[in-house]
RNA sequence: CGAGUCGGUUGUGCGGUUGCGGGCAAAGAAAUUUGCGUGAGGAAAGUCCGAGCAUCACAGGGCAACGAUGCCUGCUAACGGCAGGUGGAGGCGACUUUAAGGAAAGUGAACAGAAAUAUACCGCAGAAAUUUUUUUCUGUAAGGUUGGAAUGGCGAGGUAAGAGCUCACCGUGGCGGCGGUAACGCCGCCAGCCAGUUAAACCCCAUCGGAUGCAAGAUUGGGGCGGCGGCUGAUUUAAAUAUCGGGGCGGCCCGUCCGCCGCCGUCCGUCAAUAUCGCUUGAACCUGCGGGCGACCGCAGGUCUAGAUAGAUAACCGCACCAGACAGAACUCGGCUUACAGACCGAUCUCGGAUU
RNA sequence: GCUUCCGUAGUUAAAUGGAUAUAACAGCCCCCUCCUAAGGGGCCGUUGUGGGUUCGAUUCCCGCCGGGAGUA
């Protein structure tokens, strides 16, 4: 599944305001179901310094490149890391997959209802 | 052999699979795909100085205010930077370090102390008065007290007691000579000492400075249909008028695609913190030769070396080693400052020890 | 990215280069009271940090660290 990057501060805005969330130990989700899938990574000082942040966007866009696949409908979703601490890619592999399979599940239930 | 001083270079490497930004080429109607090659630093950092560039202001000169700089000579596009020197400070030494103009224009400087540019509290000495105690006057600044700082230090002479009052040496200041581009140094002579310290206190002098910053700034303002008006050329007409054209691309002929400008109405769109440019070839880098103690400069040859815009270098696996620090370009350069695990090289540098 | 301001007890502020850095509130301890409140007394500071100038620095100068504000 192809996927655009989300850019404008209204996107984001928006899924803080609206969107559901998805925890996991490192990484929180919003989501929200979209026509186009759109996914954007929101860091703050608090992550470190650039160095820091910069590889914290890489290891999370690796693992959500290799696995968005398990993702069964479109959505915008805004990943949020956790401050403190780097996160390893296996780890962050892991979350990202349990995140998307209990999307999967919670957006099939409201389907049915 | 040990201990040091100074300077420089580098800052994980190799291979495989899957991915990302820019560029070029090819394919495609387009989205895009494929191939080739390329893709963070010595500090990219802090934003502390200096420039380029851009917009605005003034467009000649002077003064005032404000700010910065402040030994000398050089280097540089420029600098508050750098190099070489001078003086001061530190070190046995190699060497390091230094905001280092003016206190004879003026003002200020707590407390303590007798007194902080001006003096006499205790002293010391002489004279007078008196009752022996003591008081007054005069001289003096050696000693005492305070303080961060008290009118140069030490010795001798001198004196009622003392004092640069006098003398030698040192220090300080002035003049002259010599050396040096200069800061300054050396030598000689003179002055008995005047002119305390503080200017990262106000201040004075000299030099420099218009302001704002790439979020600067420049360009673009859509498309369809209808109506009205207008410019110009050709043809037509006596004229009004009517008809056709006006541009771009391909060398011409010719062919193909579109159909000048303004206003109004209407529909789509309501984008834009967007798009395009600025935006990377530059006071560039590498090599060689030459000049200079050096900073740096000249000449010749070669190279093209990120340009993103929520912002590109990653993920996994294997191997190697003393196990990888500080850290990510955002308009561009020259510096400064700060952070930094280690590894390597140089001087023919210094001190100490041993041996010969 | 760029520009700019600030940093003093736990909090909010003050202090001309000059004594042990000053107030209010909060906290803790003591006194007063049968107990509490009120009242009285006391405690609590690396003046963000490291240097420099000065006899002397919260104040002046320089370098770091941290925080805030503005910016088509």
């Amino acid at each position: 599944m192809r996927y655009t990057r989300l850019k404008k501060n209204t996107d984001f805005r928006k899924l803080f305001k609206r969107g559901k969330r998805v925890f996991s130990p490192h990484i929180t989700l919003l989501y929200a179901p979209a026509r186009v899938h759109a996914m954007g990574i929101a860091l703050t000082k608090k992550h470190g310094k650039a160095v820091k942040r910069n590889r914290l966007k890489r290891v999370i866009r690796a693992a959500y490149d290799r696995n968005v696949e398990v993702l069964e409908d479109a959505y915008s979703v805004v990943v949020l890391p956790k401050a403190g601490g780097e996160i390893k890619f296996a780890d962050a592999e892991r979350e990202l997959v349990s995140c998307f399979r209990r999307m999967n599940s919670s957006c099939q239930r409201s389907k049915d209802s």
